[in-house]
DNA sequence: TGTACATCAGTGAACGCGCGTTCACTGATGTAC
DNA sequence: TGTACATCAGTGAACGCGCGTTCACTGATGTAC
């Protein structure tokens, strides 16, 4: 997290200037430190130094400003995944392992926003913006499946939407019960990065996209 | 869910009788209902239509309810996924897809208790009982996977840790992303058991296990 | 079998606290002419 | 270029509310003799 310390230092008077913005970062850092539950509106307010009647300006309520934040997670997220498979080059197996290490690192360099997006109970469907951005980020599992897929011989190809949930699954599940700094992380006997690796490894060769040693 | 209405129908007099059995029925509606951020204990008193200062009689605080309901879940949990696996019957194979059911079955069918375990950030490790609950429910997805693996020539078996945490990894996401009737479900085009069947078997062939057809 | 007493499991009133939200307001900014 | 005015983005005080927690208390229960 890049962001300057508490919003508030760099008032320039009355106006805050950019107190949605700062908003957004005191819920980041607040859902960080706390847990999704763990912020309100009001502590978020005084982390900009702005008084408790302010935030009603940019944001309707909780939900909104949450719902907010987990649209730009997603964001991040499609960005971040997107970068991670970088076309498809050097090769599609290199690039999806590469997608799913970024997966692995977003949800632990970014936990606040990973929760957010994954944990605060935010009805996807109840916002537009924030189901496209979330559809957005899965299309791009979707498309280095697609990529993958079409490697293989099209009488034993896979269904890559099929391919894409599960790996989306395994992915959420090494990063939730293992990957995160979280209180709730559970110990184990190797990096999560290459619990994954190997996961997928070995769903790929199940597949038969990767050839049995 | 099978408790009678509101626990302070049948009060017998001064004493409720069962009061600490009652606070926990009242957490797991609670969270049922609001999911694991909304559930208080002034809340859960009220449900069991005690004074507010009655639940300080048997738990120190809310995090201490909390913790119990997540070690009552385990212990719930680990049952379910025994009677699943049955002792391998009929066969390793089926019994093993059995559990994969159980555990998306119990997701669904008390997420209450699933959130308490795995999403109300309660640090597993801090509490003995509940690390060892926790740890016993897990005990049978080794088991299971033991059995499986134990099944393959032993130049080429599978580590039997590493496939459990997968296997575990696997029916988290699914549970947690596509299985659950909170609001942060996502839709699927398949039934979430359906999903993770053909995910497991898809691992398992992976691994050897299945021979591919 | 009865009684005295210890212990247990509640009551209910009180406290301080922080949250969400509203309101009339005011300082700052932008723009039409 | 200056001025009048509309609009924007804040203030700060106030409100009701529910929560967590403590406290001295009391009704109910169990047990020793």
């Amino acid at each position: 997290m890049s962001w300057s310390g508490k919003g508030g230092d760099e008032r320039r008077g009355y106006h805050h200037g950019n107190l949605r913005e700062t908003l957004i970062q005191a819920a980041l850092d607040l859902i960080a430190r706390k847990g999704p539950g763990g912020f309100t509106f009001a502590e978020a307010a005084r982390w900009a130094g702005v008084s408790s009647a302010a935030p009603y300006r940019h944001f309707r309520d909780r939900d909104a400003l949450i719902a907010d934040v987990a649209r730009r997670g997603f964001e991040l997220f499609e960005t971040c995944l997107e970068k991670a498979w970088n076309g498809g080059r050097p090769d599609a197996l290199a690039a999806f392992e590469q997608v799913g290490r970024a997966y692995l690192g977003f949800a632990r360099d970014e936990p606040a926003y990973y929760s957010a997006m994954f944990e605060a109970g935010v009805a996807v469907d109840s916002d537009l913006e924030l189901r496209q951005a979330a559809e957005r980020a899965f299309a791009v599992l979707r498309k280095a499946s697609d990529t993958i897929c079409a490697g293989v011989p099209a009488e034993r190809r896979p269904p890559s939407l099929m391919m894409s949930l599960h790996i989306w699954a395994l992915s959420h599940g090494v990063a939730s019960l293992f990957g995160r700094g979280d209180a709730g992380r559970r110990a184990l006997p190797m990096p999560p990065e290459e619990l994954l690796e190997a996961g997928v490894w070995v769903y790929l060769r199940g597949l038969g996209i990767i050839a049995r040693e």
